[in-house]
DNA sequence: CGCCTTTGACCGGCGC
DNA sequence: GCGCCGGTCAAAGGCG
């Protein structure tokens, strides 16, 4: 409807229903961040937020698990077809799991360090803390990352290479990242190495099992550690390929600080 | 006034 | 072919 297209549910698949009409061909970036900890207050219920802004879409409860899981799309340019869906762990409410697809066609919003007047710090609506609250705006300056976007520039190539992308960053231990199958496979699974932080995610994930329900057993995603992935595959910190990732890491960063 | 959230309805994919 | 389920749309209302 944004771009005011002909279809609008084909418009905001264009590239994908093209090329493929299966869902699950989709490019997905997983992270897992853990919020409830975080001073246990209500306004950190929301999931955090990155470079860009994101409105909410929808909200669809979701089989299996009992948190409702919400859509949004980035708002900071019209014709951007990113995406992001944010589920909470059914296991562990603090936890939540964002699902990026697609990709910004845009550059990111200004990253002058000078432009975090957004407050950095916690600006997720204090409002009820029964949902997954979208994210406040917040601007976060990831330049490093953004420069690699163009590098990778993922353009969705609706081909079954897209799906071999992968998005390199060093994470923090309460964030993890999954991926298709595809790429877990590559890994030879490391999820055994999961975060202790997250238990219930690392259980879940077995390869064998299909009790990796949380994010859909369809879709074959798999949680694995990124720390342990990072070290076997010897990605150092610069190698922040992903703004999407980068701009997470940064924002969790500073709220775990 | 513009942007965002909420929420019910609709559509399409997928499994049986 | 049918039903379930996930994903998206769009109208209405709220908020700054």
């Amino acid at each position: 409807m944004m771009e005011g297209s002909v279809s609008p549910k084909l418009a905001s698949n264009e590239s994908e229903t093209q090329a493929s009409k299966r869902r699950k061909v989709v490019e997905r970036t997983v992270v897992t961040v853990k919020v409830g900890e975080n001073g246990g207050k209500l306004k950190n219920e929301g999931p955090p937020s990155d470079l860009w802004s994101w409105r909410k879409y929808g909200q669809k409860p979701i089989k299996g698990s009992p948190y409702p899981r919400g859509y949004y799309k980035c708002s900071t340019s019209k014709g951007c077809s990113a995406k992001k869906q944010v589920d909470r762990c059914k296991t562990d409410a603090s936890m939540l799991i964002i699902t990026y697809t697609s990709s910004h066609n845009h550059p990111g919003p200004a990253l002058d360090s000078t432009d975090t007047k957004q407050s950095p710090e916690e600006p997720q609506s204090n409002r009820s803390s029964d949902d997954d609250k979208p994210p406040t705006p917040k601007q976060d300056q990831v330049p490093e990352a953004r420069q690699v976007q163009n590098e990778t520039s993922k353009t969705n190539s609706d081909d079954e290479a897209s799906e071999e992308r992968f998005h390199y960053l060093q994470i923090p231990s309460n964030v993890t990242i999954s991926q298709e199958d595809c790429f877990t496979g590559n890994l030879e699974k490391t999820h055994d190495s999961l975060p202790l932080c997250c238990p219930h995610i690392a259980t879940s994930s077995t390869p064998k099992s299909d009790e990796n329900d949380f994010f859909d057993e369809k879709n074959y995603t798999h949680i694995f550690s990124f720390h342990k992935f990072h070290e076997k595959q010897g990605f150092r910190p610069r190698n922040l390929c992903c703004p999407l990732l980068a701009s997470m890491y940064f924002s969790v960063l500073e709220e775990c600080n």
